[in-house]
DNA sequence: CAGATTTGACCGTG
DNA sequence: CACGGTCAAATCTG
């Protein structure tokens, strides 16, 4: 892990950097009062710096202790005992029953450039999509590919902006994992913003090694993926985000959660923060 | 031809 | 009964 750590290090620098001088640029630009749009997005990008660099550390610790991980989610809750039951019953009534209620709540690194090769971790295969009432996008679900040949129950949804002509998923969460025997609705990472560079897949793809992922697979999910990082910068509007992801998330139970930006004594000018509040 | 995607139907839940 | 999640046959793709 200490190539991916010097990597990731220098990717923390770089985003905390860039955040800096992104403030510095902002401060400059509140003092005449230039346009808000301006202001905007410098702070859109100086918080998707900060929220990169936050990811990437989040994702380390992650990958260097996932039981820290399963500690903080909390405790595990039983699998139905009906479990392979149902599945069979289903097959022949063709009617599904409710299987136990449990599940784990991801979300999923973008923009790290975690998920650029990797995604998350997981190849996911298209199962459904629906329009959902109210929603400005069709709802698309997916589940692990490797359902069937290792018993990985991941599933998450996404929504996304006009699926035929490219891929712009507004959210993905891994709503169940059963290799992980969880029973919580937890967020291990905080939010974070795309990079506003593509990142090198090389590097990562040479480090992580997450479960299931298989390099001669997916690759329709992860060119998406890819599409998705060119042709979405920031332009996220409130409504695009499904009701999960706009729930406040809960950062101390995050692996770093103590990393939290916003509460580091790091020398913050009372000044920019004010101006930020000036939004 | 195997695996992925699409899409209408089915089903459970509130 | 409406809505959302899933199934599964049809279709597509490499």
């Amino acid at each position: 892990m200490e190539k991916v750590g010097a990597w990731d290090t220098k990717i923390v620098i770089s985003e905390l950097t860039q955040g800096r001088d992104l403030a510095n640029e902002l401060k400059n630009q509140l003092q005449p009062a230039k346009s808000r749009e301006a202001c905007g997005y410098l702070v859109e990008k100086i918080l998707s710096s900060y929220n990169n660099a936050l990811s990437v550390l989040n994702c380390m610790a992650f990958l260097e202790n996932p039981s820290q991980i399963n500690g903080l989610l909390g405790s595990t809750s039983p699998r139905s005992s009906e479990g392979s039951d149902l599945i069979d019953s289903k097959r022949v009534l063709k009617k599904r029953k409710k299987l136990a209620k449990w599940s784990e709540q991801v979300r999923v690194c973008w923009g790290t450039g975690l998920e650029g090769p990797l995604d998350d971790g997981y190849n996911w295969r298209k199962y459904g999509q629906k329009n959902i009432l109210g929603a400005k996008f069709p709802r698309a679900y997916y589940r692990c590919t490797h359902q069937n040949t290792q018993g990985c129950l991941a599933i998450k949804q996404k929504e996304e902006e006009d699926i035929q002509r490219h891929e712009a998923p507004q959210n993905m969460i891994i709503l169940k994992n059963e290799t992980q025997e969880l029973d919580i609705k937890e967020e291990i990472f905080p939010s974070f913003e795309l990079f506003s560079e593509p990142m090198k897949e090389s590097n990562f793809s040479a480090s992580y090694s997450p479960p299931f992922f298989s390099p001669t697979t997916s690759k329709s999910y992860f060119s998406r993926m890819n599409d998705f990082e060119i042709h979405h910068n920031f332009q996220t509007s409130e409504s695009d985000f499904s009701e999960i992801i706009s729930n406040p998330a809960s950062v101390t139970n995050s692996p770093l959660g103590d990393l939290d930006f916003s509460t580091d004594p790091v020398d913050f000018d009372p000044k920019f923060l004010d101006s930020i509040e000036y939004f």
